[in-house]
DNA sequence: GTCTATACAACGATAGAC
DNA sequence: GTCTATCGTTGTATAGAC
């Protein structure tokens, strides 16, 4: 069970804010506190240590996934499968703090490469690739359905103005489709 | 002009070594010097802080982009000159340690932000970007063009077992020539 | 559930001897 | 060019009052 405090999920919120901002070693505890308008002893009251702070954002995350997985499992394979994986993924990828928390892991690689739940989503991952292209299908074609996901993380990696975040969304959609279904 | 001390340019080949294994920020001078065999001090002789250590690796990065750059901007534009700026601009990353500073920078993106250096290299990636496509393209080719840059310093984002670097680089290649010829 | 107060290690950086 | 020694700061984390 998942408990729901408020101060919880403003500790979860601040954190992420800053982690991203910052980075995750650049942002202290203290910093997260005094955002948040208490004490550095109050976090250790909610999460055991820095580490479980990332943990509870990454669980979140990793729930997401695994049922979004554990349907298309039930599915038939084939290109229309496929075809509404990318499209369900966006999805959810755009609700929640789902973006940001992916944000966080890809532009905090290095730091995040020893943290107990890194494992589990580097492995969440790759099921997710696995469900877009076979293990054994040829190389540039599992670099595209890797690209085709990462197309859709980093859609406010360009830096075009005028450009609303749907229009950003819609692009990335695109763009993943195209890569998932071409040869 | 540019020293070439044989102790700097160990530090610079141990520093972002251990830039990449840890992150900048996980990263202490104390590391960087112990597994030199040197201690602190001797690093602030040929470095005045640890973000210029930073700083004389994108350098190097940056002098490397801007003369491919200005190649590519003294040619004939069309199709054919985008080929061979990807097929370049390929072969160059794979060159000296260039692929593992893009590999740095991009991995620890946050922890750069606020880098001097760190405006500078944007800078000269959207240059190339726009060598790519015209800043007027449609949204969804815009994207590509970033995707296919992406695509060659990410190669070994892949976990494939049983594939060489070679083939690594070979399929990037592919697929980014497919990204900027594609509509 | 949140506070004050504090412990203790490690950080980046500097001064000055050799 | 590299050393020892040390400065001031900040980091995570804890103990115990309220």
């Amino acid at each position: 069970m998942r408990e729901h405090s408020d101060t919880r999920t403003r500790i979860q919120t601040v954190a992420l804010e800053l982690f991203i901002e910052q980075g995750y070693e650049a942002t202290s505890l203290r910093e997260i506190a005094e955002r948040l308008g208490v004490t550095k002893a109050a976090l250790y009251y909610h999460f055991k240590t820095k580490e479980d702070i990332v943990a509870s954002l990454v669980e979140d995350r990793l729930d997401a996934l695994r049922s979004l997985l554990d349907w298309a499992e039930s599915q038939p394979p084939g290109p229309q499968l496929r075809e509404q994986l990318i499209r369900r993924y966006s999805e959810e990828l755009h609700r929640g703090r789902n973006q940001d928390t992916q944000r966080f892991f890809e532009r905090n690689q290095t730091a995040m490469r020893d943290h107990p739940k890194s494992t589990e989503f580097k492995g969440v991952m790759l099921r997710l690739v696995n469900m877009l292209s076979s293990p054994d299908d040829p190389l540039p074609k599992r670099l595209k359905c890797s690209l085709a996901i990462f197309a859709m993380h980093a859609v406010g990696f360009l830096d075009e103005p005028n450009v609303t975040d749907e229009q950003r969304q819609e692009a990335a959609l695109k763009v993943a489709l195209e890569l998932v279904s071409a040869g």
